[in-house]
RNA sequence: GCGGGCGUGGCGGAAUUGGUAGACGCCGGGGACUUAAAAUCCCCUGAUCCACGGAUCGUGCGGGUUCGAGUCCCGCCGCCCGCACCA
């Protein structure tokens, strides 16, 4: 019986839409909070909408896609959103360059990208769209905000902050990369302002022990995280000085006490400016340590500096004076910005010392016998305190307590836990953000807008032609009355940092209450989120915010769970080779289309001259390394392009694009609709081992799928293609076809669709179920036995399963291979592993 | 400099976690069909040697453990990612 569908070519240009179409009608992706069935939440991280979706996002949407329409598949209630993580300085930037709105770019670009994620046929809940740059957005995330404030969590506090002068705008001290803003590349200058702090120090060590949960995590991520947090515990004490002051020190290692020979300061420290205002000489070294590279690889291999005081310090325990340095190894801002120099063991102070001809004494050995051990390098490991007076004997950590407690009992110190993670300021001098909700009253003080206020909008008749805040410059705005005493007041300028919009996002996805942020019975639905995918760029902030956020609202009693994300996966780039021409001192690129390249190497189309071939690399505009999403899905079709995102790399891997691999996608869809055409509904009979295949198929992609090993569900999926190809029609050939077409329909929705449709099967493929798999037929009767002599192949016997291991060896000793290879030699030993293999060894 | 990761054919990568290295895809070669091409199908494709039966070598390099190592241990080399001189 054939079937006159597929006699015609699957035609990705007519099917791609209908289908997309289909779904839509149905309503078949919208998640229904209040189903019984199992709950799953699928996220990957929610675009910034820059103007057009790049290959980074098609592979990353592609992936939660997979896993979610497979869920779907298995019985879960799966809740898949998508939306728009809307405010930030390309919007204003745009306005600043182009003179539009950013309002009008955002939303111009979201509908851009909204229609390009629609051509991929992503199983999406649209319903439950989200723009942060939305008022209903933003305002619940005022009244959050709000919340957070009423609980403590909230604090003003004018400080030094850095200042873009490109931006016009403060950044996080963690968002200043090298001494620039991380986005401007602008040299950031220190100013005093009056700054939004979220207390997140507060939950240091809740966010810390959080990671040793989240098993699900990526270790590199959690190790980042940690290291960020950064946890020291040590000991600050204060040394007095030959000039009658104090300094305070801290440090890790109060064990090596014995072995300081220098104290060293940051050259902003107080003293140093101090020894500055009355010495030349001083004030030339603090100026010289402020240039130079600022990179932590060039800080680091930098040659270590220091200026001598002239100042002693006197020691606790010897009450001998060590000299004061000004050092440009220290750093201000971590502990007190003093340190005492223990060069044996600290590898900083082991270069500094040597620099400057001062002692370098071991006082932590191996052994007590190894006191006198030359030290070539500064060692940090664990051992017995030497030289050490009376620690002398004692292990790293009692010598640590020890030294703590003598201090304390003089009084001139404490033991002492010191974190790296500081309070996160949210401050933007910005228009394109979500405003701060408060008022400044000269009467009352710093007022919060009552809730029945909210959302505090933007103004939409502002000017970016001139650089500042538009919100400040506004002619009537920011005047506001007072909520207290309603006198004439100024509405806060500064809005939220963009970070504070997908701090909670995931939350406002799973419950969109009209009059609050979100329900919190519907949250523990649906939260913590099952899967979230994104990129490692955002290993550290990103992830962070988000889990403080949440610990923040948990805090405050409005949600029940305290880690968002229960799995986290970081997807790789995609990349490709980069093509350019040397240009006099400049290096022109081309794009891979206007390139020919074959085996010898590429030319450019346009002139059939050479150009070289680059590194394989991330795709990014500047090098011009780029495929546009939406051109080869015209070309090759959403299910080629979905196929092709998914194949050969491992997803946690770059992906090269190649132009090869695509048209063999494309192979591979046509591939399988002409096997869809050959399911044959008169044809019986059965054919064990290709039902045997075809289970132990769907056994091997459900795994995959689940453990996001696309690429091997992928070769599964070929290699049951090309097994079934082989076959005749039965009815276990029409089951294979049918198991086929359901396991790629989360990777090729499309098409498996349309032969869902063709084969005449009522409803939709999105919404059947994923095959059963039958454990019997899991288990082969035959082994193949890999016979050994002395570890090398020589020959392998197919045999039944479960043959008795000296029955397996006698018919490894009759191979005539392996009898050859012995060669008359003694068998001294035969070494069988059921099931697997027999080594003869003589 | 510190922390983390990775090195397997021409390329992307598999390998049941100590048990037949190179699954699957791409590229390439040969053939079938066709007037021809496209499309499709079949075969070959790690290296060297070969009497065409096979043999030897082979997972960055050098050692080691083991009946057996891509996998475990020690020491190198190279590449990639992250970084905050964190005392």
């Amino acid at each position: 019986m054939s079937n006159s569908r597929f006699d015609v070519r699957f035609d990705p240009g007519q099917a791609d839409s209908r289908w997309q179409a289909a779904w839509d009608d149905a309503r078949c992706f919208e998640a229904d909070s209040h189903s019984d069935k199992p709950k799953s939440y699928v996220l990957e991280m929610f675009p910034y909408p820059s103007g057009r979706i790049h290959i980074g996002h098609v592979r990353n949407y592609t992936m939660g896609d997979v896993l979610a329409r497979y869920k779907k598949m298995r019985g879960h209630e799966v809740l898949h959103p998508m939306g728009w993580d809307a405010f930030g300085m390309p919007a204003e930037n745009a306005a600043m360059e182009k003179g539009v709105h950013p309002a009008g770019w955002t939303h111009d670009n979201i509908d851009t990208m909204k229609r390009q994620l629609k051509q991929l046929g992503f199983a999406l809940d649209w319903s439950r769209e989200i723009a942060t740059c939305d008022p209903e957005y933003y305002g619940h995330e005022q009244a959050l905000f709000l919340e957070l404030y009423k609980a403590g969590l909230v604090y003003r506090r004018t400080s030094a902050v850095n200042w873009d002068p490109v931006d016009m705008t403060v950044l996080a001290n963690e968002q200043v990369v090298d001494g620039r803003g991380w986005r401007s590349g602008a040299l950031v200058e220190k100013r005093k302002l009056n700054q939004w702090f979220l207390k997140i120090t507060h939950f240091a060590q809740d966010l810390l022990d959080g990671l040793g949960n989240l098993q699900n995590w990526p270790e590199k991520v959690r190790l980042m995280q940690e290291n960020w947090i950064g946890k020291s515990t040590g000991l600050q004490f204060a040394f007095d000085l030959s000039n009658g002051e104090k300094l305070e020190v801290y440090t890790t290692r109060p064990d090596t006490i014995f072995g300081a020979s220098f104290v060293a300061v940051a050259a902003d420290h107080p003293l140093a400016q101090g020894v500055a205002s009355t010495n030349c000489d001083a004030a030339k070294f603090i100026d010289l340590c402020k240039q130079g590279g600022t990179t932590a690889a060039e800080l680091e291999t930098a040659e270590k500096l220091g200026f001598d005081t002239g100042i002693g310090a006197k020691h606790p325990f010897t009450a001998e004076y060590l000299p004061v340095y000004i050092a440009n190894f220290v750093l201000m801002d971590y502990g007190t910005g003093a340190i005492m120099a223990v060069p044996g063991h600290d590898q900083r102070d082991f270069d500094f010392a040597t620099k400057y001809g001062l002692p370098i004494v071991r006082v932590i050995a191996a052994s007590a016998d190894q006191a006198a051990a030359p030290l070539t390098e500064a060692e940090a490991g664990d051992g017995i305190c030497v030289n050490s007076g009376f620690l002398d004997g004692m292990s790293v950590a009692d010598a640590k307590a020890e030294v703590i407690k003598r201090i304390e009992a003089a009084e001139s110190g404490e033991g002492k836990t010191v974190w790296r993670l500081r309070d996160w300021g949210v401050s933007r001098q910005r228009y394109w953000g979500t405003p701060i909700p408060f008022i400044h009253c000269d009467a009352c003080g710093v007022v919060p807008v009552p809730n029945d206020q909210l959302p505090v909008t933007l103004p939409e008749d502002v000017d970016f032609s001139i650089p500042g805040n538009p919100l400040e410059r506004h002619p009537s705005w920011k005047h506001a009355d007072c909520p207290t005493c309603g006198k004439p007041a100024r509405r806060e300028t500064d809005t939220l940092d963009t970070f504070v919009n997908s701090s909670w996002y995931f939350l406002r996805f799973a419950s969109q209450p009209a009059d609050k942020p979100f329900d919190k019975a519907e949250v523990a639905q649906w939260l913590p989120v099952e899967q979230y995918i994104g990129g490692i760029e955002h290993a550290i902030l990103h992830l962070l915010y988000a889990r403080f956020w949440t610990r923040a609202l948990a805090y405050c009693g409005l949600v029940e769970v305290k880690e968002p994300f229960a799995s986290l996966f970081t997807q790789g780039m995609v990349t490709h080779e980069v093509y350019s021409r040397r240009d006099g001192p400049r290096e022109i690129y081309f794009t891979p289309g206007e390139v020919e390249r074959s085996s010898e190497g590429a030319v450019l189309k346009a002139d059939g001259q050479k150009v070289d071939i680059g590194k394989v690399i991330k795709m990014s505009k500047s090098k011009k390394n780029v495929v546009d999403p939406e051109d080869i899905i015209a070309d090759y079709g959403a299910d080629a392009v979905r196929w092709f995102m998914l194949s050969d790399s491992p997803p946690e891997r770059d992906l090269p694009w190649s132009e090869a691999g695509i048209e063999g996608c494309g192979r591979f869809v046509q591939r399988l609709w002409r096997l869809f055409g050959q399911f044959d509904g008169d044809a019986s009979g059965e054919d064990k081992a290709l039902d045997r295949k075809t289970h132990q198929t769907v056994h091997a992609v459900s795994a995959d799928i689940e453990a996001l090993s696309f690429n091997k569900a992928v070769a599964r999926l070929y290699e049951l293609t090309s097994a079934l190809e082989k076959t005749q029609p039965s009815a276990s050939r029409n089951e294979a076809i049918r198991a086929i077409l359901l396991m790629v329909s989360p990777m090729m929705p499309h098409l498996a669709e349309e032969g869902w449709e063709a084969l005449g099967h009522d409803g939709l493929a999105a919404m059947a179920a994923w095959p059963e798999v039958d454990p019997a037929l899991l288990v082969e009767d035959e082994v193949t036995i890999a016979v050994q002599h002395k570890g090398k192949l020589r020959d392998t016997l197919t045999v039944a399963k479960g043959l008795p291991k000296e029955e397996l060896e006698a018919l490894a000793l009759a191979s005539e291979k392996v009898q050859r290879s012995i060669d008359g030699a003694e068998v001294r030993k035969v070494i069988v592993v059921p099931g697997r293999l027999v080594n003869i060894v003589t």
